[in-house]
DNA sequence: TTGAAAGCGGTACCAT
DNA sequence: ATGGTACCGCTTTCAA
């Protein structure tokens, strides 16, 4: 009753017969006997047969499974990436494990040395330089997303948010908005997105401020309180992400500014919700199901031994409610 | 280069010792001359080598995964469920293989056939008959969530809204309203909150309706729009989910009822980003960090031949914007 | 300290 | 149609 395996060998002594026959009936082989086949089958379920999976996958070396490695799944622009994820690896017949690293560096290397051993790739928002992603991870292939550079032998799915971000800053701009702030994450180096958004100031002949948030609503609410205090008549606002300008907006108005009206407001993702919070967000909207398929097949590609191509998933202004 | 899988064999002749040498120096074994194990290591990364994690879980039977099946994970419910148990899991050293089986019930059911081979237990949503599960899986244990009964040999974290409900109801019965709908989900079998509603009102001295919606904001946008359309003095609502309620409130506000005064809403689940919608989400609040990491724990539990204990996680009533 | 041999639980290719 | 045997890649006795 409790633990003992049973094995493929005690089904076949259950059935009296020799155990490749068992593996026969079990694999619906031709060259069986359609009795002694279903004797077989009748003797594994009688015992709770459960072919191992390790044997199995060890013999006929096809099983793929990837890891998906997550920063935050309570991040709803992560999950929508990893359920498109799931399902393009579905159709392929792959396994996906899903890693949550909270965020956290150190989390990030830790996770990547137990997952090197038990995937046969990782495709994930990586934030540890190549090299050192390397090293943890043994080696096998990687697929960043949303990392400007990925190196050689590493995959990658680049997001460009450029064009949107300009678009952004120039709606802003002809909507007569002169005092246009960022909140951007807090890792140490500033993201590609606040780059865009300072060219994009830049072109105007306009400069602006770039205050790091943390990655959810509480982080923006903080982060706006903070870019408020310092400039009060601040009219206009990018974020990093949607989360963040979520916050941001809810903050802004209890703090008694109007958005649109004092303070526009533009997130960058696109996320479902932002288009059910009030008033919706205005962002510069990606596809994330595209994105997803775009990982796996990047995967695929490296798996298949081919040299990676850089993807690229182009970031669209869509206006809404704040801006 | 290409191809070719590199053994612990290749590494031996590689660095003139036998296999089993290498397998020390890898696991680090204390009979081993460290002069040797280094040569060895070196040999192994020069190569690079990665240990095969199915011979290895084959010969060490050890290596714990878990199946977390869930029907959406785009609905934040869910998400926050999955993160829960993550967490948890990876606690414990176990992998997580997500799957999502889009809310169908056929999906459900192949999902268990190929999962049920790749992992040793099996934790989620699950709505096919416990018998018929049992057939898929080939009997590993299964921890239900949101389950009335499992039946023996599964484990199952009961969700109980009784009391939230019923105190939901009274909300609104004190408030004034006596016409008070329902948006259950679309199954066949009515919910077990649906009756919990129904008995709420009965206890009122009311009657209400039930109308199925789908599990989306856009389901519960046609269901409002139905319920309204049957009862134009709806003044109340309970739904399924709050991703349904989210839904009703942005249509019902669209069709001219003023939320909560003309028609006070109450969802169910407590997901965050309740609180973000303008008004903010009335709702019966489930733990979900404790619901996932109760699953996990039924999972250890039976995973240790033990019995399941049933477990019961009860949902609170949280009075926002709505109601 | 190191090497030889025996499995772990299967699959596949031989013969029979 | 069935059984014998080798072998997948690694860990673990057991000798040497």
């Amino acid at each position: 009753m409790a633990g003992k395996r049973v094995t493929i060998r005690d089904v076949a002594i259950s059935a009296g017969v020799s155990y490749q026959t068992v593996s026969r009936a079990l694999n619906d082989k031709p060259e069986i006997d359609a009795t002694t086949k279903e004797r077989v089958l009748d003797a594994a379920r009688e015992l709770g047969f459960r072919p191992s999976r390790f044997a199995r996958a060890l013999v006929r070396q096809d099983t793929t499974s990837v890891g998906l490695v997550i920063p935050d799944l309570l991040n709803p622009f992560f999950t929508e990436v990893a359920s498109a994820a799931l399902e393009a690896a579905r159709k392929r017949g792959w396994h996906v494990v899903v890693y949550d690293t909270a965020g956290d560096g150190e989390q990030e290397l830790g996770t990547l040395e137990v997952i090197g051993s038990q995937v046969d790739a990782i495709v994930g928002y990586l934030n540890a330089p190549a090299d050192v992603v390397a090293r943890y991870t043994g080696g096998i292939p990687v697929v960043y997303i949303g990392r400007e550079s990925a190196g050689a032998s590493f995959g990658s799915i680049r997001v460009d948010g450029e064009a949107g971000i300009h678009a952004a800053v120039a709606h802003l701009v002809a909507g007569g908005r002169c005092r246009i702030g960022m909140l951007d994450h807090e890792h140490a180096a500033p993201s590609a997105r606040s780059r865009w958004y300072l060219d994009a100031l830049r072109s105007h002949g306009l400069s602006g401020w770039v205050l790091g948030a943390g990655q959810s609503v509480e982080g923006g609410e903080i982060g706006v309180a903070a870019l408020l205090d310092a400039h009060p008549d601040l009219d206009g606002l990018l974020t990093y992400n949607d989360v963040i300008a979520i916050g941001a907006v809810r903050r802004a108005r209890m703090l008694g500014r109007r958005v649109p009206q004092d303070c526009a407001v533009i997130g960058f993702d696109g996320v479902q919700i932002g288009s059910l919070v009030e008033p919706p967000l205005s962002t510069v909207r990606i596809d994330t199901r595209q994105l997803g398929a775009l990982a796996v097949e990047q995967v695929a590609t490296l798996l298949a031994g081919a040299t990676p191509e850089v993807t690229t998933i182009t970031g669209t202004l869509v206006l809404r409610g704040t801006a």
